[in-house]
RNA sequence: GGGCGGUUAGCUCAGCUGGGAGAGCAACGGCUUUACACGCCGUAGGUCGCAGGUUCGAGCCCUGCACCGCCCACCA
């Protein structure tokens, strides 16, 4: 095959992509005679597409998992969707909407098909993206949340969870979408600020003494007003902590308390409780031991708490409790007030706290042992601050809301008969436990999504089956995610995975590098900010986005910058173009011959870089990875060992020398970027496997001498080149000097001696400077001073040498 | 309010346990040199956010301040 001065990624990767996977090389099964190494991608949404996070990650893992196969691992790469409850309903009910129908309008079951439907017609492309990438999984197994088995998998760990007591049922207050008509977890929340107004409303004082007045931005719920808190210690309110107050509009008698969780500061000092609106009085309340009535709906209207009320929005209802006041002076001020509330990141509601029956899990228990495995470091995050993070925010986990009132996802295992008694099992029972009912209502929520995601792990191999996969490739070995994630499903695999197996579901974590925007924002769809990874292959081809992202995977937070994908293109285009010049000459078979100093040096330079380069993945350094790998590429192969042998590329040694050390060199960036290594690996002489699964290089150190005698060369080249100065060399060192540097040609330009003669004076009168400190010989370590003392001794020599 | 991180060349970022400020890109200058102009060689460019402190010596350690980002908790 004709290779073109230009290497062009487009075609050849899909090519390799479609051939690993056709060879199987993708592939893992049991083996019990290697050790596996297994890496479980985090499960993306099965409506998702591919962004830049993703394309980071697995940039990342798939480049570990590379190089772990080439060390001879069985590298597992798990791939699978996840069915993302309530992300997934909302996609498929805009798409009802869009067709003029409704979730309401089909009913639950309906709905569930459909959502099936829509699913094998759009979901599901994101894995084809993965391949795109490069992604070495094994595409056979790829695993979705909502298969029979893995459903199965779910059903296990809530009936085990149930039967160890952890599991119950209680009223909390929770955020409530009033347009999904569900609760919400925190994480599934936005923020976002809104011009509101906030009425200072005065209570008057049961005995007809006075008055005292509240600030609230709801006046809609003050028929549920329960009480009226001060902080304790408001020198204002301290004689009217136990008298009673009267709410407006509803007339109602309420006692005023006093709570430390008043903010004295805010507004009059003086707070409405709402027990069932708001999650701060909510806490207050069940300390008090209030009541906690509820004056809003499901569907944000006004329930029949006050009957005229009933079915006016809150709009509506504020109007009308405003106007009572205001009739009756009551009304204190009404001013502007901005501020931040939450709401539906799906659907952008404004969420609505309220009270309603729940399924929790405890996680006092459940939580111990995950927590000892994070201390011991059995399972460790990189970096370090992250792991602190990791195990704090598990020793401050509360207990677990698993219950979603949406219809697509895992309904829960339980049943009710007419009597209420509750029956739960892994699968439909006959009949109540209890009472023997056979008239069985199954709960209608269903789990949290992240419920089924702490699985992942193990219900992908076959767990609660004993499977042969589970025993090869559990436990795992990486995790890879976004900070962000951690609470919701890092810690969520580790402490399901003690509980059920008994073992850590994998060893390492990494969170990743955030990547923003060029002008330091938040990467979003909506804010227009997102970059298209596909678009980023399409351009400047897979290896070359893959470079680029670990190029920028070096702090917690780094901007996009397009420069490292076109520095990625760049290496991918060299590196063809040195292979070419190779191959051009005349391909033989590889061997180690080195007969000069140049073929040493390089070979020594590849064995360092391996030594280097397996440190930085070791610890998870993927930027400084990269560079290293540019540079010997760069620098160390093609500025200067090929520039050297050029002249004597006729010779068959050589050339076996030169493949050989291209060999290594490609081994060396495979993992980082696959697809350029394994089209040049093919073109040369006959190889009996793929690159992506040849060997990793072996140390090598028989050439390190040679290190130090080029490092003279090139010292030399540079001064030269700057200067004009001849720094005299002999033999080798000379022949390689004039070969690449070619002063005929680079030293007719300038000849600055004069230049150079001052420069090594100043080195020289700092070296001096420092060794007459005393203080510096005398407390500074001796190497460092040893050090300095040579720098000058080496100076004077060089100064000499050119003539003072 | 709490936590994490950042502030170093025009841009994106490195700088290990304190010991002569770096890389890539961009800029500028020079090279049609038997692979590569997506190339080669070189030049210039930095009070290392600000103010103190420790030290013979601070980009690095300590204190304070300013600004930026993210996460979490949120004052009705």
């Amino acid at each position: 095959m004709e290779m073109e001065p230009l290497y062009r990624p487009q075609g050849v990767e899909e090519r390799w992509q479609q051939t690993w996977e056709e060879e199987g090389l993708y592939a893992a099964d049991p083996d019990p005679s290697r050790a596996s190494w297994v890496y479980a991608f985090p499960p993306p949404n099965v409506t998702g597409s591919l962004h830049l996070g993703h394309a980071l990650q697995l940039s990342i893992g798939d480049a570990l998992a590379r190089w772990k196969r080439m060390q001879g691992r069985n590298v597992l790469i798990q791939a699978g969707y996840d069915h993302a409850g309530i992300a997934t309903q909302s996609v498929v009910e805009k798409f009802l909407e869009s067709e003029g129908t409704s979730r309401r309008e089909l009913g639950r079951d309906a709905f569930v098909e459909r959502v099936w439907a829509w699913l094998h017609e759009y979901g599901g492309t994101i894995v084809g993206q993965f391949r795109r990438l490069g992604a070495s999984m094994d595409y056979r197994r790829i695993r979705f949340t909502m298969d029979d088995a893995y459903v199965r998998a779910v059903m296990r760990f809530f009936v085990h969870l149930y039967g160890r007591g952890w599991i119950y049922r209680d009223n909390r207050i929770v955020n409530w979408c009033p347009y999904h008509e569900t609760s919400l977890s925190d994480l599934e929340l936005e923020d976002v600020e809104v011009d509101d107004a906030l009425s200072t409303i005065r209570y008057p004082l049961a005995d007809a003494s006075g008055h005292i007045a509240i600030a609230t931005v709801r006046p809609a719920t003050i028929p549920a007003d329960v009480a009226v808190a001060v902080h304790p210690e408001d020198e204002r309110y301290r004689d009217l902590i136990g008298k009673d107050a009267v709410v407006p509009f509803v007339e109602r008698r309420v006692p005023i308390i006093a709570d430390e969780r008043v903010d004295p500061e805010f507004g009059t000092g003086a707070l409405k409780i709402t027990p069932g609106h708001d999650p701060t009085d909510f806490a207050i309340g069940r300390d008090h031991d209030l009541l906690e009535p509820s004056a809003i709906r499901e569907d944000g209207r006004m329930s029949d708490l006050v009957p005229e009320l009933e079915g006016l929005t809150q709009e509506e209802a504020a109007e009308r409790i405003l106007d009572w006041c205001r009739e009756r002076d009551l009304l204190e001020k009404r001013e502007h007030y901005r501020h931040s509330v939450p709401t539906c990141e799906r659907c952008h509601t404004r969420i609505e706290p309220r009270i309603s029956l729940q399924w929790w899990c405890r996680m006092g228990e459940l939580k111990q042992p995950a927590l000892e495995a994070l201390r011991e470091r059995r399972v460790a995050f990189h970096p370090e601050s992250q792991h602190r993070f990791a195990l704090s925010s598990l020793e401050d986990a509360p207990d677990w809301n698993i219950s979603r009132q949406i219809w697509w996802g895992h309904q829960l295992p339980v049943w009710y008969c007419p009597d209420g008694h509750i029956t739960v099992a892994e699968t439909e029972p006959e009949a109540c436990t209890e009472c023997g009912s056979a008239e069985l209502t199954r709960e209608s929520d269903v789990l949290d999504t992240w419920f089924s995601a702490a699985l992942w792990p193990f219900a992908t191999l076959g767990w609660p089956e004993q499977t042969p996969d589970l025993a090869a490739f559990y436990p795992g070995d990486l995790q890879t995610t976004a900070r962000e994630i951690i609470r919701l499903w890092e810690n969520r695999m580790i402490f399901s995975g003690l509980e059920l197996l008994g073992e850590v579901p994998f060893r390492d974590v990494i969170i990743h590098t955030t990547l923003l925007a060029a002008d330091g924002r938040r990467m979003s769809k909506s804010l227009g900010t997102g970059i298209d990874p596909l678009d980023l292959i399409a351009e400047h081809g897979a290896d070359a986005t893959r470079y680029g992202l670990m190029k920028m995977s070096s702090s917690q937070d780094v901007r996009f910058s397009p420069q490292q994908i076109e520095e990625g293109r760049r290496l991918a285009n060299k590196l063809w173009n040195a292979s070419r010049l190779l191959l051009l000459s005349g391909a033989v078979e590889p061997a180690v011959r080195p007969q000069a100093l140049e073929e040493r040096w390089i070979l020594a330079r590849v064995d360092a870089t391996r030594a280097e380069l397996e440190a930085d993945l070791a610890a998870h350094d993927f930027a400084h990875a990269v560079e290293r790998l540019y540079h010997l590429t760069f620098d160390d192969f093609c500025d200067w060992y090929l520039e050297s042998i050029k002249p004597r590329l006729e010779e068959a040694d050589v050339r076996a020398t030169a493949f050989a050390a291209l060999e290594r060199l490609l081994k060396l960036l495979h993992p980082v970027t696959p697809h350029v290594t394994e089209e040049i690996w093919s073109h040369l002489p006959a190889r009996a496997s793929r690159l992506i699964v040849a060997r990793w290089p072996e140390p090598d150190e028989r050439f390190a001498d040679a290190a130090d005698a080029l490092v003279r060369v090139q010292e030399a080249a540079e001064r030269f080149r700057r200067s004009g100065v001849l720094t005299p060399l002999e033999g080798e060192e000379k022949r390689i000097f004039d070969t690449v540097v070619r002063p005929e040609r680079d030293g007719a330009r300038n000849g600055d001696v004069d230049a150079e003669r001052a420069r090594l004076r100043a080195e020289i009168e700092r070296a001096e400077r420092m060794l007459a400190n005393e203080r510096f010989v005398e407390k500074a370590p001796a190497d460092v001073v040893e050090a300095e003392r040579e720098k000058l001794e080496r100076y004077r020599r060089e100064l000499d040498a050119i003539g003072d």
